[in-house]
DNA sequence: CTAAATGTTTAGGTGTGACTAAATTAAAGC
DNA sequence: GCTTTAATTTAGTCACACCTAAACATTTAG
């Protein structure tokens, strides 16, 4: 497998986690991966023959076990080299995902396993994304919700973001609002959604796109 | 620039490290790189419109100012993940020159700059080379000399090797010759150009090709 | 229930980096 | 110097991952 399909599976397992349909569609995974849907097409018959996904005319795809293992390997790593980037490079939060996005294509079991002991099996990523262990195993038992769901008076501690993108992490940090940052929602506005808050000792006014990429630990 | 053009960067410019000739051939960089002639003409001929090497038609390529400083820097991010690889995440030394094959293709300068600090501007690799530093400038003023070219009863220290295979490594380790191992001339065989030692406290004999590959720092 | 709109696949094409086989040039031997 | 041998380049293919445009299937709306 190559840094191309890989980027497909790892897309792929991305868009299964929030979709509610077992089967992945064309277009969305085109707009994910930034190319045309007459691309896709082409690369999940390729998969469908190695087995790393079910394809279905018209349907989409879904990962196979196979699959969702491979993806889960790539997500593993990704988030463990972020996590080096951070803690031992001291690379901001905002920086690490673009990097990560190549190193993890690197191949060797070994490696991966050594950097996951010497970060000490950090269990999050810079981000607040559970790191897989070395079996494809996620244990996330936090009780979380998007911003945008929770109610007024609900409080919480900040412990990641649906967007990685450097524009979004920026603008946050510049609001005060990192992770591990406690927070309180004091008043939804039936206006536009927006959200007002209580973060650290600030109040702050969050538009309802920014609250559905904010996920809290409820208290 | 991508991988495969990174990767002839890199071979032209170590061929041109042991060669007299300004030229490299086709053949000798399609041997180091296992590829065909045709292939590496083919190749020479993109990298010549890159401005990264200069080509003659029958005679090869030499690396231009533009192409050394790319080869450098691809040296420098080897080295300096092999160092990685070997003091933070306790490879063995015959096992980092296969991952960081990988590894030197990252592209990030500030990565790299930032390894380099965590590693405390490391000067060798865990073979003997030397590492370039952030403007491609390599300081290496030891001493140093192919144990095939020590005369009888000469004595030095063993700071690195020609060949990173493993299986010339491992053999190394096995005749307990590793880095930082003293070692004294005792005798060198006309008949096949073989090599008797002490290393530490024992006497071994080298072969001439073995010989060819090690480098010793005089006394 | 049908027609229009939307999403998906197929067909055909491109750039890149490899290959083999044939043609060409350079080097070596006499 | 000429001829044989060896190295190099050229010509023609191939696999891969992308693309556009056209054909086709599915979904939505009237
Ligand atoms: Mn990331
Ligand atoms: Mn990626
Ligand atoms: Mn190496
Ligand atoms: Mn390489």
């Amino acid at each position: 497998m190559n840094t191309s399909q890989e980027n497909y599976l790892k897309a792929i397992y991305s868009l299964s986690e929030k979709s509610d349909s077992e089967f992945i569609n064309t277009s969305s995974i085109a707009h994910k991966l930034n190319m045309k849907p007459a691309s896709v097409t082409e690369m999940l018959k390729k998969l469908e023959v190695k087995k790393l996904v079910e394809y279905k005319k018209y349907k989409g795809a879904k990962l196979s076990e196979k699959g969702s293992q491979a993806a889960l390997n790539i997500i593993r790593k990704h988030r463990l080299w972020e996590v080096f980037l951070l803690k031992k490079l001291h690379f901001k939060w905002d920086e690490v995902h673009e990097i990560a996005e190549q190193l993890e294509h690197i191949q060797s079991k070994e490696l991966t396993d050594r950097l996951d002991d010497f970060l000490e099996n950090p269990r999050f990523d810079p981000h607040g994304d559970p790191i897989p262990d070395k079996h494809g195993i996620i244990t996330d038992n936090r009780n979380t919700s998007l911003l945008s769901e929770m109610g007024v008076k609900q409080s919480g501690t900040m412990t990641g973001v649906q967007d990685s993108s450097s524009i979004f992490l920026k603008y946050l940090e510049r609001i005060n609002i990192t992770l591990g940052q406690k927070i309180e929602v004091l008043d939804k506005m039936d206006f536009d959604g927006s959200i007002i808050l209580v973060a650290g000792e600030k109040e702050v006014s969050i538009s309802a796109q920014a609250a559905q990429n904010i996920i809290i630990r409820i208290n």
